[in-house]
Formats: structure tokens, C-alpha cells, sequence
DNA sequence: CATGTTGATGTTAGCGCTGCCACGATATGC
DNA sequence: GCATATCGTGGCAGCGCTAACATCAACATG
């Protein structure tokens, strides 16, 4: 963190003196610049490693306007998909050479997200990525003239503010399909809170595959993510002798789904097939493990750093002309136990 | 973000300028530096908000070389414990009026934990907290010659670096007095990874206790916080028949204990009590719910930033002098139906 | 009344870096 | 051969702010 033993850490100029030449080269060798002599780059190398120079970044943001942190505005982070998606960003952006702040919401109306992106802005990062998963927080933030580039996670409300989002839909269709294939010829389904742009993706998802082999929907119950909405719900359907197959908006309602057919007697899968979503790290260890939707976090997090640094270029004179990252990540069918074909 | 349709944002100089001051003055009233003039500081307030002036942080940063950014050092973000901790902390920082930048270790050695304390030293950061739960991970924490103010989360290994964290030890005696105290006289332990620090001062809380009691421990178990390693274990033990009370490292272990019980026709509580640790958000509705050890996070994330704060003023001419805050904080019993007397 | 003391303010000098322009030195044009 | 392009380099200015000193009035002290 310092020069050997020395007082203070070495700066810019400590690093020319002891190379030979003048601060400006250092900063031309530090920054790529073309036109320098590859021995005086090397030299240059050579005296930053002796030292143990590291640029300083409020420096370098202050003289270039330019930082090298991006910022996450996030919401609940406990929750499992955001959690996962904030690592995978953060990882990401690390790749990239980028340091990450965050903000996490506490409440999700508008002036929460101010406050969250001026909180950012006051420390000058170069973008922003929201997850905001929900519909309150997505509007939000469209209706915001934000000064930075920003790209949104779950959030594709359209708008000039690129969105990058696992394919609900199609995760969905998979879920369903894969129940169909089975033989069952009715799918019920148990989706998240209505205000959450994931749920109507999986709605859309699961009403539309339906539709396709001509096999009317049963009706849509709402939960709110938790496992004893998923609890409650099963007790429900436990009541009913039509029930072969449900997909639950989660793992975490599937899984309490679960328990309450398995408090009623009614086996999984001999009797009810479950597909749940997101695939948990506990998924594959319930009784049965869970067949689920995996959805690919990491890769969300790679897209939305991707398509956050396509903007911040965008300004800049000359961009490297990234390619526009696909938004939609396709999610995956994860089988396990928690299916069969049906009984009779 | 910028004084309403003007081409740049609005600066020190620009406030000074409409206030009719020097931009000293204007500098003067942001830092609360005492003499000002209360109706020069009334002007400049109105200024600042007529421009909608925001303070660059780099250039602050740059000039006073004291940043108001603190970095988190954070491993595994997704599992309950972390993250909780991680909100905390950003909680309390934001708070403070400090951002927070993070930085997700991949892996748990030595180098990993300097490339993360050196990224964030690179940002400038005016401290660090580091979420180290494992002994690998304190150890290289501590044998580090950092040059920022650090406070260390779960990994009092002693030292010069103040660390905050849960007393695990009396949150392990809460649990297993109350099985005491219900009757039980034999308590077995499933424990967390022997590399974690929490999992040694739960191990020592359980055994004191019931020594204290004049019992003597059963065989130790371990598991690895998962919710399958609970479920292995409950496996063991239901092939037993003096097993009537268990005290798992966390919820997940006692969550998959739980289901392993179930299907082996153990009932809980009436055949055999559980107390978890960590209340999970899920923990209340498990079937039976969870009665188990809360962990405050929060208060764990502001003591931290307390202790923090405390270290980084400690390096400055004039602190307020904050007082020391206690290192232990409190974990509570959590009184659910998963416990009962003993059948006898 | 000269002198120190205080309070409110302005002035100057950086913090460590990058942008821009200027300079000398080769390489290229006709 | 001389004007011109090009490369490698240095010099200077300035990013927006704070620290330290300088200033200047108003007041208290003997």
C-alpha cells in the first residue's frame, strides 16, 4: 500500500523521477496511449513495480471526469434473485475493471429512487444499473431525467433505458411444456405478488402454453413469494381431486407447497407434480428435489455490464463500439424428482 | 442533476458567485466550519438550492484525502447470514452519509483477500469492513499490513483490528438452557464447517452449558450449513432412540433435520425438539414453525460502521470522540413450536 | 489611545492526475 | 533540398475542492 518503509505512497512523479522522464509519460504508459517508445514503457513498468505505485483514482475521476465504479441501486437483497443478480453484476463489473458502490432501497416509490440515484450521483460513478423488479420501481425510474448512463434488471417497461431480464416467458412455457410432456392435461399456477414484472412474465408464460395445446387455464392464484404463501396455497388445492401438476412462481412457494401435500398425504410426485423457479441452492436437497427453472445470474450480471459500458462509451469520442448485448437470458429446465407423468 | 436546463452542472464557484461570496465561505457552510455569519450561511443555503449545487465528491476527496466512501469486504453474499450482514452495514453506513463499495471474494485465501483490499484501497476508500466468517479468511485479514482504518465482522482473532460480532457462545447457551429448561437432559449438536468461526463459539456455548448443567455432551456432528447436510444428519440420528432434543448450527440444517424426522414418522416437537439458528425469514413458517436463535444483523452492521467511524476519526486532528462500541451483540431466543417438554 | 484578541471573510496554493499544445527529432513528400 | 507529416516527449493549465495563511473590521484591555 506504500513504497517500502516509505512515508507516504508514491505518486505519479515519484514514478518519473525514477524512470527519467516526465509525469505525463508515466500517465500516457498508465493509460495505454500509443505513442510511446516500448522502452520507455518498459522503463516506466519498471519503476511503477519498484515503487508500488497504484494510480489515485479521485485524481484520475477529478482530472478525466471519468470514474471507474458503476452503481447498483438493489432492492431486498435477501431475497435470493436479487442477491444472486447484484453477485453476479458485481462480479462482472470487477472483470471489467470497475468497482462497485450500491444503494439498497428501502421503499419503492419514487423519491426513494431519487435519493438512491443522487446518492450515487454525488459520487461521480460512471453508471448505473437498477435492479427494479417491481412495477412501482420501474415506472420510477423511466420518469427519471437521470444524468448517467443506467441500464435496468427485470425491468423492460421500454423506454430509452436499456433493460437486460431473464426470459420469463419462456421459462414458463419451458415449466408448463415439460408438465404437458408428461401427460398431464391441466397445470395450475401459483405466481408471485402482482406489482412484480417477473410474475406477469411467468403468467403470460404459462396462460400461453396452455393456450397453444388448446387446454383451458385453471385459476391463477397469487402468492407473495414466500414459503407460507406456497404453504397456504397447497392447502387449497389439497381440498380439490383435480390437481395432477402445478408450477409455482418459486422454490420457496414450491417448497411450501410441498409440505402442505405432504401434511394432507398427497405425494410428490405420484400424485401432484411440481415445478418451481429460480433453483435455490436448497432445491435439490427437498424431498423430492425440486424440478425448477434455473435462471443463469451470472450471465445477467455479464449482459448488464456489457450493455451499461455500450452507454458509457456511447458519450465518449472514441468508443470501442461494443455490440448490444442480447437482453433476454435464456433460462433452463432443471429436472429432478419433483415430476412424473400422471397416475392413471 | 444539473441547474434545470443549463449546459453543466453548477459548481462551488457558481454558488459563491450568486451568494456573493468567496467560494471559501461557500465551503465553509457545506463543512459546518463555525464562523460564518448566520445570515451569510442563510444566503449561501439559498443559493445551493437555487442552482441545485452538489458537492463532487472526488474533488473533495482529492483536496481533503479523506474520502466519504466506506468498502465492504464480503464472502458468499447469497447465504442468509452475509447478506443480512451486508444490508445491515450499508444500512447504518448510508446513514452515517457514507457510500458503500463492495467487493465479493471468490476465493477465501490470502491473495484474494489482498486483491480485494487493494481494489478498494484504489478507490480511495476511507475504510473497510470485512464480513470474514472463516478462519482463512481472518487469518490473512490479520496478517495484513493494511494502510486504512479496517474493523473485521464475525473473526475476533484479537489483534489490532476491532471486530464486531454476534456472541455466538451465549446464543448457543439460549438454546440449548431452554431445552434444559424443558426437561431434556441430553442435547446433541449439529454444527456448521469447522472452519467457520461461528460454528467454534456455538460448539463452546452448547458444550459449557451442558457442563455447567453437569451433562455430558453426545458425539458432535457436522454438517455444512446446508439444508442436505441437516437432513443426512437427521438421518443418524432418527436411527437412534435417545434422541429427544438437537441444537443445529442454522435454520437450513434444522430445516432439512426437520424433513428427515418427518418421513422417518418423528414427530417434532412431540418426539424430538429442534432449535435452530439465524432466524430466516422462512423459519416462522416451517411446519412446525422454527423455534430458534435471532441474530440482529443491523445492529451488527451499525456497530460495525460505529467501531469504523471511531478508527477512521481516530487518525484525524479534532474527533468527536466516539465511545467504543461493545463488540458483543446479543443474540435472542425465538420462541416458536418446534421445542417441548420431553415425553418422558 | 496603542495594543492585542476575536470573528468573518478573502486569497493563495496545492491535492494527483489528464487534456491540450508545443517542441525537437526523425521520416516522408516533391 | 526544403517544406511538411509523424512520433515521442515535456510543459502548462486546470478538474473542484479544502487547508493554511492573510486580511480587515469590531471589540476589549491596560
Amino acid at each position: 500500500m506504500r513504497p517500502t518503509s516509505q512515508g507516504r505512497a508514491a505518486v505519479m512523479n515519484d514514478v518519473a523521477r525514477l524512470a527519467g522522464v516526465s509525469h505525463q509519460t508515466v500517465s500516457r504508459v498508465l493509460n495505454q496511449h500509443p505513442s510511446v517508445s516500448p522502452a520507455t514503457r518498459e522503463r516506466v513498468l519498471e519503476a511503477v513495480r519498484q515503487l508500488n505505485y497504484r494510480p489515485n483514482a479521485m485524481a484520475r475521476g477529478l482530472a478525466g471526469r471519468r470514474s471507474r465504479v458503476i452503481g447498483v441501486v438493489s432492492f431486498d437483497t435477501i431475497l435470493y434473485g436479487p442477491a444472486s443478480t447484484l453477485l453476479g453484476i458485481e462480479r462482472a463489473a470487477r472483470a471489467a475493471g470497475y468497482g462497485v458502490s450500491i444503494v439498497t432501497l428501502e421503499q419503492l416509490d419514487h423519491s426513494g429512487m431519487v435519493n438512491a440515484l443522487e446518492a450515487l450521483a454525488d459520487q461521480s460513478v460512471a453508471g448505473v444499473v437498477v435492479i427494479a423488479p417491481q412495477t412501482a420501481a420501474a415506472a420510477a425510474l423511466h420518469s427519471l431525467p437521470l444524468g448517467v448512463a443506467a441500464v435496468a434488471v427485470e425491468s423492460n417497461v421500454g423506454g430509452e433505458i436499456p433493460a437486460i431480464s431473464v426470459d420469463q416467458v419462456t421459462g414458463a412455457r419451458l415449466a408448463v411444456q415439460h408438465l404437458l410432456g408428461l401427460g398431464h392435461r391441466k397445470v395450475w399456477h401459483l405466481s408471485g405478488p402482482r406489482d412484480w414484472l417477473e410474475t406477469h412474465g411467468r403468467i403470460e408464460g404459462w396462460r400461453g402454453t396452455l393456450e397453444d395445446a388448446g387446454l383451458p387455464a385453471p385459476p391463477l392464484m397469487t402468492g407473495d413469494w414466500s414459503a407460507r404463501s406456497g404453504y397456504q396455497a397447497g392447502l387449497e388445492l389439497a381440498r380439490r381431486d383435480d390437481v395432477t401438476a402445478v408450477f409455482a412462481g418459486n422454490d420457496q412457494m414450491a417448497l411450501g407447497m410441498m409440505r402442505a401435500f405432504h401434511e394432507h398425504g398427497i405425494r410428490v410426485p405420484d400424485d401432484v407434480s411440481i415445478v418451481g423457479f429460480d433453483d435455490i441452492p436448497e432445491a435439490e436437497f427437498l424431498s423430492p428435489p425440486l424440478t425448477t427453472i434455473r435462471q443463469d445470474f451470472d450471465e445477467v450480471g455479464r449482459r448488464c455490464i456489457a450493455a451499461l459500458l455500450r452507454a458509457i462509451e456511447a458519450d465518449l469520442p472514441e468508443g470501442p463500439d461494443r455490440p448490444e448485448p442480447d437482453p433476454h437470458v435464456a433460462p433452463t429446465l432443471v429436472l429432478r424428482r419433483s415430476t412424473a407423468a400422471p397416475k392413471s
